[in-house]
DNA sequence: TTGTAGGCGTTATCAG
DNA sequence: CTGATAACGCCTACAA
């Protein structure tokens, strides 16, 4: 039942490597009853090529490399689902590593997916990384990358993201329309680029509205868990009581948030209402349902493995491949949190 | 920056590449100074073994291959956490498939396994699945095999699994001490032994506490989803409306089920206590919070994968491996769903 | 139409 | 202590 190689194939049959090989690649100038030799006995065999030659010999893993801050987070397990699909289909299997929002591991795990000569890789950064070295480094190196979700602006390669910006203005004008005078934010981290967007977006609505931001009123997540949700609830009470509405980074924090309202029974939307974001799955189904603003994580995986693929065949080619930034829609939805009808 | 081999250092330093690689592998015949040499201008050059030259010589991968039902699920996003992370401590990488609890895909995923000369490979089996060929191929090549949480009995190769039927009986009994008549089970489909096993112990539950076991009250999901849980909650409501108790699969079925019983009014746990499995996230922040089964996730990951690593190395050292079966501790959890204190 | 030879980069054996 | 040589399995000019 061990390996068979074309080796063996070829001593059974008398003839040579060479022609075993050209027989099962279809070259045309092998005898049809040659061919026919060879490949009846090769899957008789079960004959599958060794891909450790394979690799040496193409210089290619057909193999790539995805990595993501969190694989619990649901955004992102929804978007390795579709990588994972996506690049079965085209004959590529996915390596994947975490780096749990920490820019060390990112950049041990880069390293580890070199040394492994992947096709290409998919990253999402950590809450930790810019356009660092090891960035550059796959650049350099003309490893295809491509960006999604959390991306570094200067690096010069192929992106998929969403319009952050002009979907935190929506969610907060939404806030606003629902009568909201007083809008906490409850962002992201300092770094990343797509908590400083809807950041930026928070306060071009409040501008456009004629409402003064207020510095005071923003409050800044570190883990961005469950857990700062709760803790920063506690002191959006404590500290401005009047507050009528928030904005939060994403949908995780805000159940936090919520739920420690609904335990000393402050009233959502009436009192204070609230919109997430990133539309997870816990949102529907929470007591009060949570407005949100949806990502299309599944298609976000799906155009940036395409991105990541369409650039290893040019690669192959010798075409030129220039890097793309594809920005995808956003979908506000309305539930219970905010609808004060 | 392009890519250095054994071959350049050795023209550089007008060695032999024998001698250099020796060098590099601390192999103690070589003279100090030489050594130095070597490293110093290795570590200059940035280089990396090629990693398919090492492959190939060495037959290892460095790779493993992990197969579940469905990324998305909480208990399972939870596992490939525990097992990237391990793997990569011991320098080893994963690629992952999911299968969509389809027998078809699992069957052609393992096949891409093979073909890719993973060094193991960890597999939680599609509902469709029994000991089929697919899992005994595996096997016949002497390819270490490890499952995990959903298995074939029958398989002999390593397992990693929690008592279902003692943990089942655990939660029905607690239904029971809370005044419980006439419990309900939503079970999961016909084939997975952990459904069975559930199952069964429901049954044994029920019998030790001289309850008569009907069929009626038992619920087959197909799917095993949040829709399926609001759709038996109809069901129950309407065939057997003096139900005031239901043991439920997994939690994602619970939310669906208790989602449906708040929008019509129905008080849980007072007219009917519910209690789920695997301890789902969304259990303990859902109204009313959710009594379920804790499984150890983490803990199943990090042991089915130590479980591999022990087999794959018995068998570079040739020492004989005897699979084992390792059965971890599960935890009741109760929450206000099923407390009638 | 078939086969020979060389090479991908590394490692292991064995001789010097 | 060092190096020549072969082998891992496959692919592809080139020759016959």
């Amino acid at each position: 039942m061990n390996n068979i190689t074309l080796k063996e194939i070829a001593e059974k049959l008398g003839i040579s490597i060479t022609t075993v090989s050209k027989a099962l690649k279809n070259y045309p100038d092998v005898s049809e009853k040659t061919r026919k030799a060879v490949i009846d006995l090769a899957q008789e065999l079960h004959y599958t090529p060794n891909s450790f030659a394979v690799n040496l010999r193409t210089k290619e893993s057909k193999t790539i490399g995805l990595i993501i801050p969190e694989v619990m987070h649901h955004f992102f397990s929804n978007i390795i689902n579709s990588i994972i699909e996506e690049a079965e289909k085209n004959g590529y299997l996915v390596i994947i590593l975490q780096s749990n929002e920490s820019i060390e591991l990112e950049i041990k795990q880069v390293e580890l997916l070199i040394n492994k000569r992947v096709d290409g890789i998919l990253i999402s950064l950590s809450n930790e990384s810019n356009y660092n070295e090891h960035l550059q480094n796959i650049i350099n190196r003309k490893i295809p990358l491509v960006m999604f979700d959390k991306i570094a602006k200067l690096a010069n390669c192929s992106k998929v993201i969403i319009n952050d910006q002009k979907a935190a203005m929506n969610a907060v004008q939404h806030l606003i329309d629902q009568g909201c005078k007083k809008i906490a934010h409850i962002r992201g981290p300092e770094n990343p680029q797509n908590a400083i967007d809807r950041f930026i977006g928070y306060k071009k609505a409040l501008e456009k509205n004629n409402i003064t931001f207020d510095p005071n009123l923003v409050y800044t997540c570190k883990n961005v868990t469950f857990e700062e949700g709760i803790e920063f609830a506690k002191q959006i009470i404590n500290e401005h009581p009047d507050v009528d509405g928030i904005f939060v980074i994403t949908d995780l924090v805000a159940v936090g948030l919520l739920s420690h309202f609904n335990e000393i029974g402050i009233k959502v939307p009436q009192q204070i209402a609230v919109i997430g974001f990133s539309n997870w799955f816990i949102s529907q189904v929470f007591t009060p349902k949570i407005s949100t603003v949806d990502q299309p994580s599944h298609e976000m995986g799906t155009v940036a493995i395409k991105l990541l693929l369409e650039e290893i065949n040019s690669n192959k080619d010798k075409i030129p491949f220039s890097p793309k930034t594809i920005e995808l829609d956003t979908n506000l939805i309305v539930r219970e949190s905010s609808k004060r009808v």
